[in-house]
DNA sequence: CCTAAAGCCTGACGCTGCGTCAGGGTCAAG
DNA sequence: CTTGACCCTGACGCAGCGTCAGGCTTTAGG
């Protein structure tokens, strides 16, 4: 007997197989993202079948956009945060893609335009690209903010430190996935578990606004607005959000 | 009287005006797709309105997905070339819609079924990345052709240097401008100028498929298939396409 | 007029995810 | 023993700026 069993690719094989360049798997390799299982002693790269199936992993979560870095995270760590990091990346692509979807609107406006008037002169050219402007205009902070506030909220953003932000972000993660826990479960707006999530979630918030009164009055239009959802993603789901909304309104009563 | 009237901005002003950073500019000036009107003894930059309106066209076209070194091209030597390379972007931006929104789904099954096994499991885990794999699995060539024309168009793709292959683009380009003028004129598809038209297009393909009947073979397949636009992008409107084939099939009779 | 705070300038490195040489071992076949 | 065909490790390149660093200039205030 061999002893081993299992059999072992090399680079350029391994990679065939799994539809990458080899020059990625030196990648990856660097990263630590994916070590060979051997190595000869000449140094050549030997993969296994458990390397094939990570690698597919990861190809699979590069598709879906992920930062080579956060898929290291996600497979190496915290898998079980997967769910939480899936919904956060199907948001930003959301959000990519209706960008995606105004900008290809724009082109063709403009082709319109361009179609009408035969010719591109110089003058109808600024013109075309001054319709695109105009329509590509995101001013939707706009809608809800007073200059005022938009000013405070800009200076705000800046005063925080990094790190806060981020620790920031990992709290609301937190908390998110436990709404949808709770909403998932069907737990009444009014119990005690609800109350204290629309304790913390307004605690949050707080936070966010450093208890501006005129931020707080635009984030309540917010999330007042039946279109909501065009000023940012938001990082949970409608279920999520009404059932924090149940909540808070049970809280005044 | 003063003499010059213009205002000048400095660089902070102007890049706040134009919604870009500073740092921008600076990058903009030294890859010379924006250098300020003029500049102080000191070397401040100073900006005037002529260049308040090329920045916005530079700010719009970079919305719209062009890469900054297009933008200079066009907005300095071809501008007449607009309408082309507009719809050239236009397609690329769709194809990465699509692309995109295929993301989107494949993340909303993994999240349905992390839904339904409440806690993803090292396994489970496993699983679901399986099945976003095999929604993935972009295998439209196959489609198509079969493996062994998918291995001749491979292997030619490689032995084909790459000025020739950027050349031939270029061909492409210029050839389906004039079709799209053509086909947008109303030519008659058996006139003199449509058949040479056709002759150029299918002198093109022979020069991709290199003669080989069976890549051809494939190729007639995709573009009878109502599916078209699935396998990769075509660079031109619906009407050229049209307008092209009917010039062939009237060439053929 | 003098000074401190703001602003501006020019490098130059960093980031993402590899592509693409360059220079040099290694391995199986003839 | 000699080819090729592969493999390895650097190291630079690209796109579009962000982000210091180090050092002038301009400006507002006293």
């Amino acid at each position: 007997m061999s002893g081993s069993g299992e059999r072992l690719y090399r680079a350029s094989e391994f990679a065939r197989a799994a539809g990458v360049t080899v020059r990625a798997l030196h990648h990856y390799d660097r990263l630590g993202l994916l070590k060979p299982k051997r190595r000869t002693a000449s140094g050549y790269r030997l993969y296994g079948e458990g390397d094939f199936v990570r690698l597919q992993q990861i190809v699979t979560l590069k598709f879906i956009g992920f930062p080579l870095k956060q898929i290291k995270d996600v497979l190496d760590r915290d898998r079980p945060d997967l769910r939480t990091a899936l919904r956060f990346q199907r948001i930003i692509l959301a959000e990519k893609g209706r960008r995606l979807a105004q900008a290809v609107r724009a082109i063709e406006e403009a082709e319109v335009l361009l179609a009408a008037g035969t010719e591109p002169g110089r003058e109808a050219f600024a013109k075309i690209i001054e319709v695109i402007e105009m329509q590509n205009d995101t001013d939707w902070t706009k809608k809800y903010y007073s200059e005022e506030a938009q000013a405070r909220i800009a200076e705000r953003q800046k005063t925080i430190p990094r790190e806060v932000v981020e620790q920031g972000q990992r709290d609301w993660m937190a908390l998110i996935a436990e709404v949808e826990a709770a909403a998932a479960e069907g737990v009444e707006p009014e119990s005690a578990r609800a109350q204290a999530l629309a304790a913390r979630w307004s605690e949050l918030i707080r936070g966010f606004t450093g208890g501006d009164p005129e931020i707080q009055k635009g984030l309540n239009k917010m999330y007042s607005d039946p279109q909501w959802g065009a000023p940012f993603p938001k990082p949970y789901s409608d279920e999520a959000g009404a059932f924090i909304q149940s909540a808070m309104a049970a809280s005044k009563k």
